[in-house]
DNA sequence: CTTTTTGTTCGTATTTTTACGAACAAAATT
DNA sequence: AATTTTGTTCGTAAAAATACGAACAAAAAG
């Protein structure tokens, strides 16, 4: 019995996204994403006290949830927003919230 | 270096929060407290082919998150939602998504 | 061509999550 | 008192997440 017969496509569009979000480094930079548009990564490495392979990790993962995206402006990479997705996932989340009461 | 240090209060709860949501059973279990304002365990065992002690296991997360509650009602305990932790956690979802554009 | 800058990938260790069945606990039912 | 119902806790195994340093890659700068 497969996960797609149990669960609905928003239920599990849902849990993924909210795993890309149960780090605080990944809310740390989703935060910084929404104040200014694009920040690289040795901005978020001055600041945040993890190697910077660990934050190259939690960046692939906002990035495999389709939250961000990475724009290649050597030797740096640019992070921002995924727009589109983020749209998507605030409309879930939205409808999440909202059935209840 | 504490976790406090780096990161503000609201980030570690949102992280909390999507923490708890980030499997498709505890996203379930919330979509089914929101339509029906409670539930019992042997319902959700009923519907969810996973075993009873994993079943109770997510319950637990939930619980431990403080987005839902269980009230003894023998032989059954009854689950549901957190109201006061879940609209702090709407809230919290809002500004966060609302924070963009 | 060598060096520097930037960030990824690799290898690995540790911790956490997920899952199951067995054993257990509490209270109602027989 | 024994049984049934309900759901938790325990023990444990397997998988995934988190973290680090070392090695690597790409392109600009010297």
């Amino acid at each position: 019995m497969s996960e797609q017969d149990i669960f609905t496509d928003d239920q599990i569009k849902l849990a993924r996204i909210a795993k890309a979000l149960s780090h605080p480094v990944r809310v740390y930079v989703i935060n910084l994403l929404s104040r200014q548009s694009c920040c690289y990564s040795g901005d978020l490495s001055d600041i945040l006290p993890i190697a910077k392979s660990t934050l190259s990790q939690h960046l692939r993962e906002l990035k495999e949830a389709g939250l961000i995206q990475g724009e290649i402006e050597p030797p740096k990479i640019k992070y921002c927003l995924n727009r589109e997705n983020w749209q998507q996932a605030k409309e879930l989340l939205n409808n999440f919230f909202a059935n209840n009461f």
